[in-house]
DNA sequence: TTTAGTTTGTAATCTTTTTCACAAGTCCGA
DNA sequence: TCGGACTTGTGAAAAAGATTACAAACTAAA
């Protein structure tokens, strides 16, 4: 087992195995080698041994890796035992989909929380999640013990949405909006950038017209 | 100028580079050198011009680079001089949301139609966007131009959804259902997996919470 | 018990991506 | 015209990530 640090690149594989243990465990497979996994999923077997190396060693050679076991094993290494609450700022569209999303999912996040600055916003539900004030932030995330702060809003108030979450005292923030944020080095900011992902497309599309090919 | 294959990653930060040099035009700054830029938007200035120099030499020494002239070229680069037509493939919420999101943002990208299998939903309306029936996708995204199609439906849908729509002659595709999708190689599939995404910023609460630091 | 067939964990290698460092080109004021 | 202050574009070095290859370890059957 190394101890040196994880590479998100690395946790984002976990989350993808664990999902196929899943399916796995669901098809009542009791053993699985790193070889069966990544042929069945597209992946490569070398990679998940080498991920998983970096927190154990989980199998056993000759045999494989225990279905239900690994499972257990992922999940407590991502945390995923352990019930977190998301606060999600800005109850626009955006932020209503993703309440919905990930009320609906099945994991141990629950949406506790919506907050805006829309005086016609708050005091409204979205289907069990109740909409605050945002000014209230820091009150309403103590009293709901949030320690997941989601960013819906448009990017010119991000940075300041930024700024009242973390002085509350969130250590985890999932970002939607089209702006580079910064953050101190104990915060975990993740962004998810809708635009760029479509530009990139875009780039795809024009140059397999321009070259014909590829 | 390299005509090596571009990585992702380098399309990607050009549209950052893009969204930053906007502001600065905005601002009304004429040049603009890639130390500047990198310092303002927390970027590395060695990796711009490198990103830059795979399609060509924008700048000038001594001066830098000419704001608009700069992203009149990253916008050809990327294809943004061209519109594109979007359908969207799951008239939930998550696919109404992403509805509201492309249709409000200032973009080349126009979203022409939703589509889902319900009964119900089918003939409706999201703000200006019809509702189809996915059965008559083919159909419809010829009528309509379709070029990019966004799979909002759940996780068990999606590969069938995508076969369908790769099927109608679609060559760029974005995924926002939680699992695994192969494509052909004439084909871009772009994949957002919001659960992976709060996982790992699970990982780090567990993370932190357990060592006590970072 | 031995042997053939598996499969892990990891060292070594290869690839990709990022960062450094600097020659070459530009600008401007004296 | 010269010199100092900038800044690009890029080769070289470093870092990060993925893949290969194989010794070590296990199973099961003869």
């Amino acid at each position: 087992m190394k101890v040196e640090k994880i590479s998100e690149l690395t946790t984002n594989r976990l989350s993808i195995y664990l999902r196929c243990l899943n399916e796995l465990s669901a098809d009542d497979t009791k053993t699985v080698s790193s070889d069966k996994l990544a042929k069945r999923f597209h992946l490569n077997s070398a990679q998940i041994r080498k991920d998983l190396a970096c927190f154990g060693e989980f199998g056993v050679r000759g045999v494989g890796y225990y279905v239900d076991d690994l499972r257990d094993h992922i999940q407590k290494i991502l945390g995923l035992d352990k019930d977190h609450r998301v606060g999600i700022i800005g109850a626009g569209r955006l932020g209503m989909a993703l309440t919905d999303y990930y009320g609906f999912t099945q994991t141990n996040f629950d949406v506790a929380a919506l907050f805006d600055n829309d005086k016609n916003k708050i005091g409204q539900k979205v289907g069990e999640v109740k909409v605050f004030d945002f000014g209230d932030f820091a009150k309403v995330a103590e009293k709901y013990k949030i320690d997941v702060a989601v960013i819906a809003v448009p990017a010119e108030f991000a940075e300041n949405v930024l700024e009242k979450v973390t002085d509350a005292g969130i250590k985890a923030v999932m970002n939607f909006a089209p702006t580079p944020l910064k953050v101190r080095e104990d915060i975990k900011l993740k962004t998810i950038d809708l635009t760029i992902s479509l530009e990139s497309l875009s780039y795809f599309l024009s140059k397999s017209s321009n070259n014909g090919k590829v």
